[in-house]
DNA sequence: CTGAATCCTTTTTGATACTG
DNA sequence: CAGTATCAAAAAGGATTCAG
């Protein structure tokens, strides 16, 4: 019989581990920048077309549907000509956003060590192969 | 002329944006697996391609060799015959790997609603499907 | 053991055209 | 306005082979 497995980080490398679908979702660039997008309230859908920008409506479409099955967004469609459909963070997207509040601070606070690192790491190779 | 933008959300839909580069590390399920095992302690690259399993001798050599390059794992080789080689984790990972162990914390105690609210979702349109 | 190089398949994404 | 459908392009990934 199957034991119901202990959470450990090794779970995530099993496709089929539940908790790799989430990191997946993290892992998705434009799943991350429509949340942090709707984070400033609730925004329909053209209006996240063009705040994005680089997006395409195929991508869009498809990163606001699994958002939505996944109850991280929600989707209400009002009854107008042409219709109006709004989109908003489902109170469960609440915690995740927080975190990726702080993944974002910390990218922008380290992005100078990065920066540097890469230069002085491309600086050492060329010179490797200078050599 | 340009003025230096204050940092926004905005940045990181700009390819071009550093910020942006460090979403797409975290973007990076690879990087993300190898970062999560180190965090164990050093290890070598067999090591690492055992343990993470799932993972392609060329995955794992291309995800160690940029984060090498940001400064994020340090290599160390020992002349031994054959060579040993060992990754660690530098001081500068070490924000990054607690936001990450926040990320797994998250999805371990909300992989269970999300699951349901997928399940929900995929009766909700079942059942659209079938009237 | 630790990789680099190559080829080939699969996945992802973008452009475009069309619908309610 | 808010999407869907389809096709082509591009990128990512895997398998294999070879080398220090």
């Amino acid at each position: 019989m199957t034991m119901p497995q202990p959470l450990r980080i090794g779970d995530a490398y099993n496709p089929d581990c539940p908790t790799r679908h989430i990191l997946d979702r993290i892992g998705d660039k434009w799943a991350v920048l429509v949340l942090l997008t709707l984070k400033d309230g609730p925004a329909r859908f053209n209006d996240l077309r063009r705040r994005i920008g680089a997006i395409s409506q195929k991508m869009l479409s498809q990163t606001l549907k699994s958002l939505e099955r996944d109850g991280l967004v929600s989707r209400a469609a009002f009854p107008t000509v042409p219709v109006t459909v709004e989109y908003r963070l489902t109170p469960l997207a609440g915690g995740l956003i927080r975190i990726l509040d702080q993944v974002t601070q910390w990218a922008e606070s380290h992005v100078g060590a990065i920066m540097a690192a890469r230069r002085a790491h491309d600086g050492a190779l060329a010179d490797a192969m200078a050599a």
